[in-house]
DNA sequence: ATGAAAGCGCTAACAG
DNA sequence: CTGTTAGCGCTTTCAT
């Protein structure tokens, strides 16, 4: 196999020098018309393909974005990455991806490891930080766009999110004035998903502020699944009295939920409401459509993508703290 | 904001030579106990994370995997994506991820623009190839998985995947067994996209073998949605004489018809039967269960990056295709 | 087991 | 507009 052609051959092959090429490649029109047309002749002829790992050691910019999702096959997640992807290619940006795991336990690992390849941007959506990975990327000087939630603790640089505690407040608030009293609540992970965790907190002030109590048994702790919605909502069907509807912190559980009572003839929302957060493409197909959060998940990474976008070029960021909000969509479920 | 510390920095703190440290990184074994210790240690305390943007172009390898599929969010897609992602990382590669659009137009871009980052290997699923970005991946002469189809008619290396061919015609078979003779057939952008394309052959196929006309009206052309399955299906009510079972060429659009059999109250599969493709986790929840065929995502994945491994560590490949099957999932809607 | 020297292929000043 | 000169921060021989 034939090593790859250098920037030096197309310079020879095209009689000019090689910084002429390196010019034609990432500043075109600082080189004349006539040797422009013989350098590309050249890299044609040649076959030449650049080689980005030697120009970023020189020029100390990768153009490369690191992103750290929980889940890449989360649909949820992956349609941020898709759409921050798409952004950041077209100001010729590669994207670095690697997943945390739904606990967050590879985060630091990752961090360690993407910031050793020099990007010139990190997104992360959620996890758990040690100090040191946070030294690290402080340390870095990159910027960086935190997502997840929005009232993050102590965020390193930027954040672009929406409240998962006031989305989940908001919808308990919608259930409450619907009159539902005994509201229960399916999520997961809590100890580690703080997401998860800052909807049920969401969950619980709604109820608490309208002066009722938080019954612990209609918490529940699920792995996401349409099968696990179905078998929660049946647990909770146990539960004395019955509760009247059921407020599950991810569409796909709410989804099984609801086939479950297709299943058994429960009529929804009348035996029991349903309601569910993202609102998933399913949701306004459900039979009955299913009462949801709205959460733009594209709008999140196109607003990250846009910020690194600015502090790369060095303009200026009015906000380093970007609300994407959320929206109770009413269906026919609750 | 501080430079980053080089590994210079790191020998002088440990009063080592220079390669001393790059061996405590790249190969401890050979470095005495006792200097691996000072050296451990000062990269500690300086918080030293390595080039490997530097250490790649000295080496040769950048530990990086490109890969390519028609679009991130897709779960059909991410899933592989994810284990493959998982598998490489064990062996400290990265994954460098684009997208091609459902279409593949972009993925002759992709191709280039992604082999000037030197990936060790690379990762294709789907897509369009123009004679020219193909001859840049031979050229290249990296390890090169592709995925889509089984049947790909020039490989450039080593294939891993199924045949839609013959899982549709499988699943045609299937429904033909089942006694239903006017099917109908659901699939999207036939001119651009072969894996659909080969499903529609493949159904096509087994309707020949059985002696039955296909009737062109019967197959449809639509974008891959829950609602979009709802409206093929009631599209497909108006053709006379009415299909009776309809094989969706993906369980999103499958799933969405069911819907609006539940919304009209049409007995499955008493009126209509209803297949769908890929197994989705959806599938075995629907009311009623969902007739499918199954396809191991992830385990494609997780053989491309072995094969992929298997070639960057020169070990023999025994096998440069790979079928990693499918399987017929007889359940209540057909 | 350790170190010195020589690049990897490119970009960034600077000068002309 | 063009070219020359120095590195970027590592890994790799090759000695010792």
């Amino acid at each position: 196999m034939m090593a790859h052609a250098r920037m030096i051959d197309v310079a020879r092959q095209a009689r000019v020098s090689l910084v002429t090429v390196s010019r034609v490649l990432n500043d075109p029109d600082r080189v004349s018309p006539e040797k422009r047309r013989r350098v590309l002749k050249a890299i044609e002829e040649i076959g030449y393909v650049p080689n980005l790992v030697a120009g970023s050691l020189a020029s100390k910019r990768t153009n490369v974005v690191a992103a750290i999702v929980p889940s890449i096959g989360n649909p949820v997640f992956s349609e941020t990455i898709e759409v921050m992807g798409t952004e950041l290619r077209q100001s010729g940006i590669h994207l670095l991806l690697g997943s945390s795991g739904e606990d967050g336990s590879e985060e630091p690992a990752l961090i360690a490891t993407f910031l050793a390849r020099r990007p010139d941007g990190m997104f992360i959506h959620g996890g758990r930080r040690t100090r040191q990975a946070e030294a690290l990327l402080r340390a870095s000087g990159i910027p960086v766009v935190e997502s997840g939630d929005l009232c993050h603790p102590d965020p390193v640089d930027m954040v672009v999110a929406y409240s998962n505690y006031a989305a989940a407040k908001a919808m308990t608030e919608y259930l409450l004035e619907r009159s539902y009293r005994r509201i229960a609540f399916v999520g997961r992970h809590y100890e580690v998903n703080d997401r998860l965790l800052e909807r049920q907190r969401g969950y619980r002030a709604a109820l608490t502020e309208k002066g009722l109590a938080v019954d612990e048994t209609l918490i529940l702790d699920r792995p996401l699944g349409f099968r696990e919605g179905a078998e929660a909502l049946l647990d909770l069907r146990q539960c004395e009295p019955r509760p009247d509807a059921v407020f599950f912190a991810g569409d796909v559980w709410a989804a099984g939920a609801l086939y479950e009572c297709a299943r058994r003839g429960w009529s929804v929302p009348a035996e029991v409401a349903i309601a569910g957060f993202d609102d998933h493409a399913i949701a306004s197909e459900t039979v009955p459509t299913l009462t949801t959060v709205k959460v733009r998940r594209g709008e999140i990474g196109r607003r990250a993508a846009h910020l690194l976008l600015d502090r790369l070029h060095n303009r200026v960021v009015e906000s380093k703290i970007i609300d994407v909000g959320y929206f109770i969509i009413p269906r026919e479920s609750a």
